[in-house]
RNA sequence: GGCCUCUUGGUCAAGCGGUUAAGACACCGCCCUUUCACGGCGGUAACAGGGGUUCGAAUCCCCUAGAGGUCACCA
């Protein structure tokens, strides 16, 4: 039975190359029929930040990720926080105190600082000189008795070979006397990453460890630590990182957004998700649109990339612009209305026929005030929108056009898009000028911008009678204006 | 710097010894069209470099270069 984990530590808010972990953790586990399970990583006490948990709750519910185990819906392995577990790790590390695979270290801050700054000076690598290693064990006693601070920390043996097994980089073997000592056991009595990470694991039952590949330094160790215990390591899958480019990962310091930042602007869930499983994991088909409950049926460890990947808004932006498409008109209606009231009153537009317009036309929603502002507020209009040569117009040309379709609209009975429609292409038959050249300069005069939700006859519509001639009085004056200057 | 890992178009990526080296985004052109977009058609663009192995290498091996990671009582 695969059994994976997610095991984020509270930041306070789902970095996206975590969500993506989190994903392929969730998915791999679905696709194999196992069981998904949360832990909180919370052991760095001055790092905590408050309220961060529920983050990560809520950031998972709203992705969609539902975990089998976690601390908020329990489970056979609880407790799901490290805190809460504080009191498990030490007896695992005085075991392996006895077994000689660790000992106790009471070397203080200053020692090891300055140990450092030595190696340092000598362009060397620091590695713990494992100074207490030899430390005669009743002066150990004497020590611990007494109440001294200490640390336990992994023996790791100073010749031979530390190894391990990676699904997606295969065997990966390093010397021994590269490692270091690490400390197992901090003063405060919890334990390190490094260690609660394969308590946790392995009493939980933990068959594929899915995470950031920024570990694989020192999974060798970790395997050290299972050898020791004489547990079955789990199989390893590190996952490459998302990057901001080619030097850097995203990071929300420097500015890049979270998965709370894009769904605020206005990207969707399913877009997101979408986005972020092809990056690094490849389906291997022609196929590129998937539901999560399609992925759950599909996703394995094979598709996994062994080089990371640059995350690119671009062309999250067309996914986002593809789902929004494939909305219900209504889902996007309602989607797309907070956003429209940014710029419009609701009372004096047809939001439902703009929304209409708006939905193959917008990427992201954030964008939508932003397209319809001219609707609201006339800018002035540069001169220069009116040249179009394919549409075979230029200043002239809209200036006669206008003074032409001034009265058609006047006329015009019920302002509806279709009476608008007819009256505007009769006059223009009878006119004897191309379509192009009366209803560009129209969507120009009232519209005042190079690219808008439609085209002449839906804006008019939208804008209403009369706001529609005031626009085109105004444009007449303006036209005439720079006429008569030339 | 030591150790570990990675390297196919601008980006995501397929490819696992024999391909005209897929596909998608972006970009460019054409068509459709009352704008833009959508849609349709077409195009530009890549195996980091050098050595091997092999009848044959993007695929296997070695070296070089570049990039990333790691070297905490952080995870």
């Amino acid at each position: 039975m695969v059994r994976t984990r997610f095991a984020p530590s509270p930041t306070g808010y789902m970095h996206l190359g975590n969500l993506r972990t989190a994903l392929y953790t969730y998915l791999f586990a679905r696709r194999m029929g196992g069981k998904f399970i949360l832990r909180i990583e919370d052991t760095d006490q001055e790092r905590e930040v408050s309220g961060a948990i529920d983050v990560i709750y809520n950031s998972l519910k709203t992705a969609g990720l539902t975990h089998d185990e976690g601390p908020d819906v329990g489970g056979p392995c609880g407790p799901y926080i490290q805190s809460q577990r504080k009191h498990i790790y030490l007896p695992y590390a005085q075991q392996l105190v006895k077994s000689g695979h660790a000992y106790y270290c009471f070397c203080t801050q200053e020692r090891l600082e300055q140990a450092r700054a030595e190696a340092a000076q000598r362009g060397e690598t620091f590695k713990y000189d494992k100074h207490c290693l030899h430390m005669d064990p009743a002066e150990v006693q004497r020590r611990l008795d007494a109440g001294e601070s200490y640390v336990i920390r992994q023996n790791v043996p100073t010749t031979g070979k530390a190894g391990f097994d990676d699904v997606i980089y295969g065997h990966v073997e390093v010397d021994c006397d590269t490692l270091d000592d690490n400390v197992l056991i901090k003063a405060d009595g919890l334990p390190t990453y490094n260690f609660a990470n394969v308590i946790d694991d392995h009493l939980m039952g933990i068959t594929h460890v899915m995470r950031g590949n920024e570990y694989l330094s020192s999974a060798p160790k970790y395997n050290l630590l299972y050898q020791a215990f004489g547990w079955q390591p789990p199989l390893y899958v590190h996952l490459t990182p998302v990057m901001a480019n080619a030097q850097r990962k995203l990071s929300k310091r420097k500015g890049d957004p979270s998965f709370e930042d894009l769904l605020s602007e206005g990207y969707l869930t399913e877009a997101v998700i979408n986005y972020l499983v092809l990056l690094g994991w490849s389906p291997r088909g022609e196929r590129e649109f998937f539901t999560l409950k399609e992925l759950e049926g599909c996703f394995d460890l094979e598709g996994l990339s062994k080089s990371p990947s640059i995350f690119d808004v671009v062309k999250l932006n067309w996914f986002n612009a593809e789902y929004i498409r494939n909305l219900p008109p209504e889902r996007f209606e309602r989607l797309a209305t907070p956003w429209l009231e940014k710029a419009l009153d609701p009372d004096k537009f047809d939001f439902k026929r703009l929304c209409e317009l708006l939905q193959g036309r917008v990427e992201v929603l954030k964008e939508l005030p932003g397209m319809v502002g001219f609707l609201a507020h006339m800018e002035d209009v540069d001169i220069s929108l009116y040249t179009h040569k394919k549409m075979k117009t230029n200043p002239q040309v809209a200036l006669e056009a206008l003074r032409k379709m001034r009265p058609v609209l006047a006329g015009v009975e019920t302002w509806s898009e279709s009476a608008l429609h007819d009256a505007l292409m009769q006059a223009i038959a009878q006119s004897g000028m191309k379509n192009g050249q009366v209803l560009w300069p129209l969507r120009i005069a009232i519209s005042a911008q190079a690219s808008t939700p439609g085209g002449a006859i839906e804006i008019a519509y939208l804008l209403g009678r009369e706001e529609t001639l005031c626009r085109v009085d105004r444009a007449i004056e303006q036209l005439a204006a720079s006429e008569a200057a030339q």
